[in-house]
RNA sequence: GGGCGGUUAGCUCAGUGGUAGAGCACUACGUUGACAUCGUAGGGGUCACAAGUUCGAACCUUGUACCGCCCA
């Protein structure tokens, strides 16, 4: 006997545990079934399970599971990469934490052996919550983005560098000293994507810039409403900036080349303060007229704007910061003419000297204050500098060519479709890739340096060798590659590459990639372009672009804002299923999900209900019949029950196959609930108890037989309760079937029988109907009343008569009697088209079943009057489709018979 | 500045040209041997606004307003 509910938190660990004990995750290895592979987008090893994570493999796992019992051969290839910032910096705060030396006294080595020691006692703690989840992955082909630590030769590992190579040898990669996005606080390189512009309160001083060679010019004096009332004479130039400490390594001021009130000053020299520097001014279209001044300091080596200034001018960038974001000292300060007070200085401590320095000098203007834009690393929260350094570049503006090419093609197509443009105009404007970073946790860069600065890219470092000649002396080069240029091998590393695998060869390209918008550039883009380069083919077929999950407010989720929602959490409380299923219903294309505990909680009744279903079915007997035939099948209720399953089966198929998750969600939700539970349970209630043993029989075949195909049907939307009730059902079951996960997915095609479906439809519209006059005339809801039916003709007196049990059961009535003439004292009513009448004798309030019916004799009234309106529009007759006109002039019959049966209803209540 | 999306019941959202829907919340009533994590019934909407196309517009077009997000 089931419980009277379900306990998640029992069954859903030990059913996880079966699936994977007996390998049920695993391919099929059936190779006459066609190959379907998803990879994950793989979770920072340092990462744990949050909503975004929940809704993204949720979607998944109703992909694999639903294919997988489609019976197509399917592999989820699951795995983590290696983060590595993020996991870095995770391990030198727990150094840090632990009172270790930090890093750099403990040596590169021994550094990156702690890492991988953190990674395998507490990394990855995230595979777990993806079980948790009921994730089907296979989890025996686990991947991770930077291979094994024991395994030196491991596929990951030569991947990497075999891309690293051969792009090189392409021309493909290269070095190059230009500006980076730097990071002061992990003292990296990071990129464009790693930067948050973050608008914060800032100023803009203005600083006055001295003319050189005693130079004087007449400028605009504007007042309040900035009309220009006056000229006055000046020696100075002002420029604005947010960044005052730059200007000690200012290189020029330009102005637009048609300002008329900088016109003359082009060519000419400003004496630049506390370095006493001479730099021109010049003409450069970059200078905003209207924005401050109109005049702008040129920074090159610390401004990416200034630096395209810069060399269009013919200037030699002036760094003036260190890797720490410090002024320099030695050498490049000596260039830049520096003071010695201002060497060594953190850049914010030199930020208010400088302006002290220009008050003291009277050379400040003005002090403006305003929202500025200001880059932030999203992992240091530390303000990033554009700094010169030299860096390994991939030319991704090749690469990408093919990469559009393919979308534009369909070879990969977006759902929705409109993501298409967001990475159309992310590819068309795309950067040089900056794939070094200043970090000690990644893939090394396979590249090798003689004593002359020469490089040599290889496989190995005897290959290089091998290159430079014997008698040079390597030394490799310190810095390890981005993370994304290893997960954008992802869908073919995995499976092997660059060995020629079986795998490979049944798995790549994979079908679908099921992901977030952000990280379309991230990722996306980047697998898109080193597939084709490599395998010469898309990574998949299908990029599912599924929503953000926000909260109930609408807004982003963040630990900061302190409205995250753990699923983790919500899978305590109300188990995984109701969680995913929530997320299924509410994974509607192109739309952001709010998610609230209420959904959650609703969908966690959904499972209750469905469970009870079947305590229903136990308690009945009604077991699990396998196949049956349909052909055999005869009672009204049974055969209607089977064509709305099978219209479901239908739904729920399209839905998943066309990404339209919340169809098939919702489908199966209203099939389940609102059209098994609360009608065909109930409907079929007489019958089971009924003496009719061949119907009781039938009866108890088919509701099992419904229960099990609705089990098939959600379980990839709700694998625990599903997989739980289809083993405790087993018993019924002919021969061990083993686990659901594994059953044939339902055919699609569907059974019709309308007879069955209008005698039924016609049941449940008698009850409903008979149910809300009840309810509006204040009928108690225990009173059994006799119900009459007026002239109502053969068809419906059977119907009456063979549904007499029901109807009596569920619309709480006395008995059902016919009869051609109104009787006396009742009051009646017309349900259907039948005149009935309710012997309710003084137990209602006849001004209630007054007020009843002239409220539906209006309405009447009103769609009837507008209808024939409509219809004698000569223009709608003509161009109206044939059959909207006859539906129209159909819904006019209907509605004159029926107000002439209320007039009728109504006249008899006149006298009571 | 460029792009994308949204505006439908108190809330969250379905609804691609033909009688405005669901869940939650709310109100009333609870009886039936699956289920109170439940049942039955009910109230509640100028589909943001304006103009246009059409026999007919929540839906198509244009514009306006407001709200998000992405990119620069």
């Amino acid at each position: 006997m089931l419980d009277q509910r379900f306990d998640p938190a029992e069954a859903e660990p030990r059913l996880y545990k079966a699936w994977e004990d007996q390998g049920c995750f695993k391919p099929s290895g059936d190779t006459s079934a066609q190959a379907y592979s998803i990879v994950i987008p793989p979770p920072n090893v340092t990462g744990v399970l949050h909503m975004g994570h929940a809704l993204n493999n949720t979607l998944q796992d109703v992909l694999i599971r639903f294919e997988r019992m489609r019976g197509k051969n399917v592999l989820w290839q699951p795995g983590t990469d290696h983060a590595g910032i993020a996991t870095q910096m995770v391990v030198e705060r727990k150094l840090a934490q632990d009172g270790n030396q930090d890093r750099r006294s403990m040596g590169r080595d021994a550094f990156v052996d702690r890492v991988w020691e953190w990674k395998e006692e507490s990394g990855g703690a995230i595979v777990g919550q993806l079980k948790r989840l009921g994730a089907s992955c296979d989890w025996s082909k686990e991947a991770f983005t930077m291979g094994d630590r024991n395994d030196p030769d491991n596929s990951m590992m030569r991947a990497v560098t075999k891309v690293f190579v051969e792009l090189y040898k392409k021309g493909l990669i290269y070095r190059d000293k230009r500006l980076v996005n730097w990071d002061p606080h992990f003292q990296t390189a990071i990129s464009d994507l790693e930067v948050d512009q973050r608008e914060v309160p800032g100023h803009y001083w203005h600083l006055r810039y001295p003319l050189a060679d005693g130079v004087t010019y007449m400028h605009p004096v504007k007042d309040e409403d900035g009309n220009v009332v006056d000229q006055e004479m000046r020696d100075y130039i002002v420029v604005a900036t947010s960044r005052p400490e730059t200007m000690l390594g200012d290189t020029g001021v330009a102005v637009h080349p048609e300002d008329p009130r900088y016109a003359g000053l082009i060519g000419k020299f400003v004496e630049l303060p506390i370095v006493g520097r001479r730099i021109p001014i010049i003409a450069d279209e970059y200078a905003d007229p209207d924005k401050g001044s109109g005049a702008v300091k040129i920074t090159p080596a610390h401004d990416f704007n200034d630096f395209e200034v810069g060399k269009r001018a013919g200037h030699t960038p002036l760094n003036i910061l260190n890797a720490t974001a410090h002024i320099v000292d030695g050498g490049e300060a000596d260039e830049a003419g520096i003071p010695a007070e201002y060497r060594g200085l953190e850049r914010f401590e030199a930020r208010k000297k400088v302006v002290e320095a220009f008050e003291a000098a009277e050379l400040l203007q003005e002090i403006e204050n305003l929202k500025i834009e200001q880059p932030f690393g999203d992992r240091s929260n530390v303000v990033i500098e554009p700094w010169m350094t030299d860096q390994w570049y991939v030319d991704a503006k090749t690469m990408a060519e093919p990469a559009i090419a393919a979308v534009k093609d369909g070879k990969t197509k977006f759902i929705p479709e409109n993501w298409e443009k967001t990475y159309f105009n992310w590819m068309e404007n795309i950067q040089p890739w900056c794939v070094s970073r200043q970090l000690w946790w990644g893939h090394r860069i396979p590249a090798w340096y003689d004593e002359d600065g020469n490089a040599y890219v290889a496989l190995s470092e005897a290959e290089a060798q091998a290159e430079a000649g014997p008698d040079k002396k390597l030394v490799q080069d310190e810095d390890v590659l981005d993370t994304w240029f290893s997960s954008a091998l992802w869908p073919f590393s995995t499976q092997g590459w660059p060995d020629k695998t079986p795998d490979l060869d049944t798995f790549f390209p994979t079908a679908t990639l099921v992901t977030a918008f952000d990280i379309i550039f991230f990722w996306v883009a980047r697998m898109m372009m080193m597939s084709l380069e490599f395998m010469g083919e898309v990574p998949f077929k299908d990029v599912y672009i599924h929503a953000l999950v926000l909260d109930e407010k609408g807004q982003k989720m963040s630990k900061s804002k302190g409205n995250a929602m753990d699923p983790l959490e919500l899978i305590d409380e109300y188990g995984a299923d109701a969680l995913r299923f929530t997320m299924g219903r509410m994974a509607g294309q192109g739309r952001n999900i709010r998610l609230s505990k209420q959904a959650v909680e609703g969908n966690r009744n959904f499972a209750t209900k469905l469970w009870n279903a079947a305590r229903f079915a136990e308690m009945n007997e009604c077991g699990a019949p396998g196949e049956i035939d349909f052909g055999k099948i005869e009672s009204p209720v049974n055969r209607w029950i089977l064509s709305e399953l099978t219209q479901c089966a239908a739904d729920v198929t399209k839905g998943i196959e066309d990404y339209k998750f919340n169809e098939a969600a919702g489908a199966l939700y209203k099939f389940i609930w609102n059209t098994l539970c609360d009608w065909y349970l109930e409907l079929i209630k007489p019958l089971l108890a009924g003496m009719d043993d061949a119907a009781k029989q039938e009866t108890r075949m088919v509701c099992g037989y419904v229960l099990d195909e609705s089990l098939k049907l959600l379980h990839p939307f709700m694998p625990f309760v599903t997989e739980e009730l289809w083993d405790r059902r087993a018993e019924g079951r002919a021969a061990d079937k083993g686990f659901l996960m594994h059953q044939s997915w339902p055919s699609i095609e569907v059974f019709t029988d309308e007879a069955a479906s209008n005698e039924i439809n016609w049941v449940i519209d008698m009850i409903t109907e008979l149910r809300s006059l009840r309810n509006d005339l204040g009928v108690p809801a225990g009173t059994k009343l006799p119900l009459t039916l007026v002239n109502a003709g053969a068809e419906i007196e059977n119907r009456a008569m063979t549904h007499e049990d029901v109807l009596k059961r569920l619309a709480r009535l006395e008995d059902i009697s016919m009869t051609d003439t109104t009787p006396d004292g009742a009051v009646t009513a017309v349900i259907g088209e039948t005149m009935s009448a309710l012997s309710v004798a003084d137990i209602v309030d006849i001004d209630e079943a007054r007020k009843r019916l002239d409220k539906e004799l209006a309405q009447l009234d009103k769609d009837i009057t507008s209808t024939e309106k409509k219809l004698s529009n000569e223009k709608f007759v003509s161009r109206a489709p044939a059959e909207i006109v006859e539906e129209n002039r159909e819904r006019i019959v209907d509605w004159t018979a029926r107000r002439e049966k209320l007039k009728v209803a109504r006249k008899g209540l006149e006298g009571l």
